[in-house]
RNA sequence: UCCUGCUUAGCUCAGUUGGUUAGAGCAUCUGACUGUUAAUCAGAGGGUCGUAGGUUCAAGUCCUACAGCAGGAGCCA
């Protein structure tokens, strides 16, 4: 029966009188041969459990190494001593797994660095950092689905295999069942993917957003929330060759719709994250603020993790059109003194990610909604403004992460769309289904894609992509 | 993919202008101690200096290539 224990967050919320209790978890570390740090995971807080000299076996106490897993019966009693409330003093000790000293790879006195426990990747949860980084992962991707749920919105599962490379959005990760040493071939000597399984080619998804539009075209409202595959060579902090997003897809939705529920959904979450795991949060804070005292005065952020969550809430998000980014950065002082490595060169350049940061970190100072931006930089799906230039497309960029959101009101209107992908160069024989929607009773609508990913290294404030998924899938890198 | 930097003990790092037997802290092991809080104290073991070449009387140190990692850029979420 091991359904009698108690969780350790539970166990520390209680008042010790003496009760009697059975807990079980992992070695955090072993003093005095007295005093064993205990957690189970459910909090970055340990359970210190006394043991009463000579009541155990030498041999019993020697195996209490670091990271062995242990069950503890015992009296619960305020502590005799400063760092903690109370004591488990134990009267039985099982040793469930142990834990050779010499072998174990994460020895917590060392501060071990990100960099080497990504190496270690099945063992670095058992550490304060990814302990917090993934409760608020979960917390984030719950009140995710607590936000869309109570809004009526249909959860939505897209499928992982494509079967169109229509999407245009990166690099594709091709799926076959095809004997990689013998290809069949067609007559023109190219690999017959007739005689694959699906019968064509496919693809892991780069997006569910066509799919999702089908679904939105029929329930109103639905989000995904799923894994997503690109094959770029990406080596940064912020990109990952599997990610998960979200995606919400609205019918009777303008772009101002679209952002102001980007913008609620963005401030939900967090709030969700600050009221279920503070501590966690709090924690991360500090860690954050350790970090950066290591760096320079200048390359320090200007407010801490909890006020600058906490300003989030409590801020606007930043409303500009790509014209109105453009007018601003042409007449900045920055601009003027030629810092930006890439000049402002005018109205339809795209901009490269220093002139969001300089927008987003320097100017305004909060997250910015970018809007409206020339239709030649962005694709074929985007509604079509009167102006003829621009398209209703939105990006929401976050201090420190960039691009957090990317949306768009949808283009509804068949001949429009049409037009657009034949000037794009979209195959519309491809994607006869997603026109679908536009032939039979179309409606304005619009969504965005959020990457989850990013919005957890906001909220945690870890700076590599890396270290907010369990197990990154990075090129060259694809352990565990 | 491009640019820059890094790679020395299990971890985090020193290592001078190229010059004896490559160091420290922590971890580990052994012992001591016992109300500790990253416990403490004493002792011990632990290294093909990323890999392969090259220069030199002599290479951890200089040069070349490759690999891995990190940061920045591009692409994007």
């Amino acid at each position: 029966m091991f359904n009698k224990r108690i969780r350790i967050k539970e166990l520390l919320a209680q008042a010790p009188t003496g009760q009697e209790v059975v807990v079980m978890g992992w070695v955090r570390s072993f003093r005095n041969n007295q005093f064993i740090a205990l957690n189970d995971g459910s909090t970055n807080n340990n359970l210190q459990v006394v043991v009463t000299l000579g009541s155990q076996d030498d041999d019993l106490i020697k195996r209490i190494t670091n990271s062995a897993s242990l069950k503890i019966t015992g009296t619960l009693v305020p502590s005799l001593g400063k760092g903690q409330k109370m004591d488990l003093n134990a009267s039985m000790i099982e040793i469930l797994g142990d834990s050779d000293a010499e072998k174990y790879p994460i020895q917590l006195k060392n501060r071990p660095s990100l960099e080497f426990l990504r190496e270690v990747a099945h063992l670095r949860f058992r550490t304060n950092t990814f302990g917090s980084v993934f409760r608020v992962r979960h917390a984030l991707a719950f009140a995710v689905h607590k936000f869309f749920n109570d809004k009526g919105f249909v959860y939505m599962h897209t499928p992982i295999i494509t079967g169109s490379d229509a999407e245009g959005a990166g690099e594709l990760f091709k799926v076959t069942a095809l004997p990689f040493d013998n290809t069949p071939r067609n007559d023109k000597d190219e690999v017959d993917f007739t005689k694959d399984f699906f019968g064509k080619a496919t693809n892991l998804t780069v997006s569910g957003q066509l799919e999702g539009e089908l679904g939105a075209t029929a329930f109103g409202d639905i989000y995904t929330f799923g894994p997503t595959f690109r094959a770029e060579n990406s080596n940064t902090t912020r990109h990952l060759a599997e990610f998960w997003m979200i995606e919400p897809e609205m019918a009777f939705y303008d772009l101002e719709d679209n952002m102001n529920l980007a913008e609620e959904f963005i401030r939900y979450i967090i709030k969700y994250a600050i009221d279920n795991n503070r501590e966690d949060l709090e924690f991360l804070a500090q860690r954050l603020a350790d970090e950066e005292k290591q760096l320079p005065q200048d390359k320090r952020s200007e407010m801490g993790l909890m006020e600058k969550l906490g300003f989030v809430l409590n801020n606007n998000f930043e409303r500009i059109t790509y014209t109105e980014a453009i007018d601003i950065l042409r007449e900045s002082n920055h601009n003027k003194k030629k810092k930006f490595q890439y000049p402002i060169t005018g109205w339809g350049m795209d901009l490269q990610s220093e002139h969001e940061r300089w927008l987003v970190e320097k100017h305004f100072k909060k997250p910015v909604i970018l809007s409206n931006y020339p239709k030649e930089i962005k694709a074929f799906y985007m509604r079509q403004n009167d102006d003829e230039k621009t398209v209703a497309a939105m990006d929401i960029l976050a201090p420190g992460i960039g691009e957090i959101v990317g949306g768009s009101q949808r283009e509804e209107r068949l001949d429009k769309l049409e037009a657009r992908m034949k000037e794009m160069h979209v195959p519309s024989e491809e994607l006869w289904w997603y026109l679908d929607t536009r032939r039979f009773g179309t409606v304005p609508h619009a969504g965005f894609g959020l990457g989850f990913e990013r919005m957890v290294q906001f909220v945690t404030g870890m700076t590599n992509i890396r270290d907010v998924i369990a197990f990154p899938r990075t090129p060259g890198s694809a352990e565990f």
